[in-house]
DNA sequence: CGTCTATTTGAATGTACTCAAAAGCGGTGG
DNA sequence: CCACCGCTTTTGAGTACATTCAAATAGACG
C-alpha cells in the first residue's frame, strides 16, 4: 500500500492517526465509505516539511491543493515594496494551496511557508480531476467547502472594514485562541493589515 | 411553456434575448444541450425589479440565488450606527444573494437593493437542489464559479490592503469603466471602505 | 555567549475621518 | 415650465488613528 509506505518514509507509525483529521473534516460535508476511502487515498500523497521551508513561491505553478495535517502554513504575497501580506493561516484540517494558479495553472503571486513542522495531504490537478471522476461527491464536497470559505472570507474582509486595528486584534484572539502562541506577533500583524510597531502598542494597552 | 408566461408577465417580447446572458455566462464553464436548458428553465424565475426595490433585507432568510439578466444589484450590510458597507455591485451574467443565509437557511446580514430597474433569474433552494440533482453538471459549475469568485474577492481584499484610497479608486475605475457612471459616488466609496467626502476630494486631485 | 532577528518604545508625520455648512442636482407638484 | 424640496456632492477646519524612521531592548538559535 502506497501510503503505508509513504509514512514509513515520514517515520509514522499509525497511518490512521494522521489521516483522522482529514477524515474527520471530510466527514462533516461528505461521507465516504472504505472503498471511496481507499480510491483518496491511492490519489493522495503526504508529505512533510520542516519549520520555515516552502510549499510555494511567487512565479511557480502551484501544482498541488494542500490539507494540513499537522502544523500551520501561512500564505503571504508581497508589493514591490517587499511588504509582506499575510492572506491566511491554514492549520489542521483546512486546505491551502493558490486555486488561482492550481485551476489556471498560472504563475502563483503567493508564498506558502511553514511555521512549524508540517504535515500535509496533497493532490496534483490530474490526481484532482480523477478524485472528480471516481467520486463526483469531491464536486459537491468543493462546492460547499468553497461555499464555506467564501462566506468566511468575505466576512473577515467585512470585520476588518467596519472595525479598528483594536477590535480586530480582539476578534482575531477569539477567532484563534491558539494560534496567537504559535505564530510571531508580525505575521498577525500583517495579516490584520497593521504594522508591528503598532500591534505591538495594542496588545501594550490591553495588558 | 412557464417561462414563456412569465416573460410575458414582464412584457418582454424575447424570451431568448433575455436568457441568453445567462446561457453566455454559464456557457463559459460547462455545455448544456437542448433538453438540459429545458430543465434548467423548468427551474428557475424570472422576476423584474424597480430600481430602489429590495431583493432581500438583513432579518430575512435569503430564499434565492439570483442570476442578473439586466441591471445591477448592490449589496451591503450595516453596523450598529448605520453606517453602510457596499459589499459587491452584480451586474449582467453575475450571481448575487447570501451565500451563507441561503444554504444555512439562517437570517442574513446583508440587503440588496437594486441601482436601475433590474431582470433577474432566480432559483429557491429546493429548486437548487432538484438542479443538482437533475443536471449533476451545475455541481461542477458552482464549484468552479465558487472558485473564481474566491480569487477573485481574495484578490480585491488583497489590493485593497495593499494599496492607499488613491489608488483603490484608479484600480476600481480600471475594473469597472461603465459602472461609475451607473453608480451614485457614495456607494463607490462605501465599496472602497472610505467616505464619500474623502472619495470626492480624491476625485477632485485627479483631474 | 554572541549574533541575528523580533519586539518595544519614542517622536514626528500623514492619510483619512468627523462635523458642519454650502453648493449642486434631480425629481415632483403647482 | 419653473420653483421648491430633499438628497448627494463639495469644501473647510480640526482631529485621530495608524504610520514611518530610528534606536533600544529582548529573545531565539547555534
Amino acid at each position: 500500500m502506497i501510503l503505508a509506505l509513504l509514512c514509513a518514509n515520514l517515520r509514522l507509525s499509525h497511518v490512521e492517526n494522521i489521516l483522522d483529521v482529514a477524515y474527520k473534516s471530510i466527514g462533516r460535508i461528505i461521507t465516504l465509505d472504505t472503498s471511496e476511502k481507499e480510491t483518496f487515498e491511492s490519489l493522495i500523497e503526504i508529505i512533510k516539511i520542516r519549520k520555515k521551508e516552502r510549499l510555494l513561491s511567487a512565479g511557480q505553478v502551484c501544482k498541488y491543493e494542500y490539507m494540513v495535517l499537522k502544523g500551520c502554513i501561512r500564505s503571504f504575497y508581497c508589493d514591490e515594496d517587499t511588504n509582506e501580506f499575510t492572506t491566511m493561516f491554514a492549520i489542521e484540517g483546512w486546505w491551502t494551496g493558490d486555486l488561482g494558479s492550481f485551476y489556471r495553472q498560472m504563475p502563483s503571486e503567493y508564498y506558502l511557508v511553514a511555521m512549524e513542522e508540517t504535515y500535509l495531504l496533497r493532490l496534483s490537478y490530474q490526481r484532482m480531476e480523477q478524485l472528480y471522476e471516481k467520486i463526483p461527491k469531491f464536486e459537491r464536497y468543493f462546492r460547499i467547502l468553497l461555499q464555506n470559505r467564501l462566506i468566511a472570507v468575505e466576512s473577515f474582509q467585512n470585520t476588518l472594514q467596519a472595525l479598528d486595528a483594536e477590535e480586530n486584534y480582539k476578534l482575531f484572539r477569539q477567532n484563534y485562541p491558539d494560534l496567537e502562541k504559535r505564530v510571531p506577533l508580525k505575521y498577525i500583524a500583517s495579516y490584520l493589515g497593521i504594522t508591528p510597531t503598532y500591534l505591538s502598542r495594542l496588545r501594550k494597552r490591553k495588558s
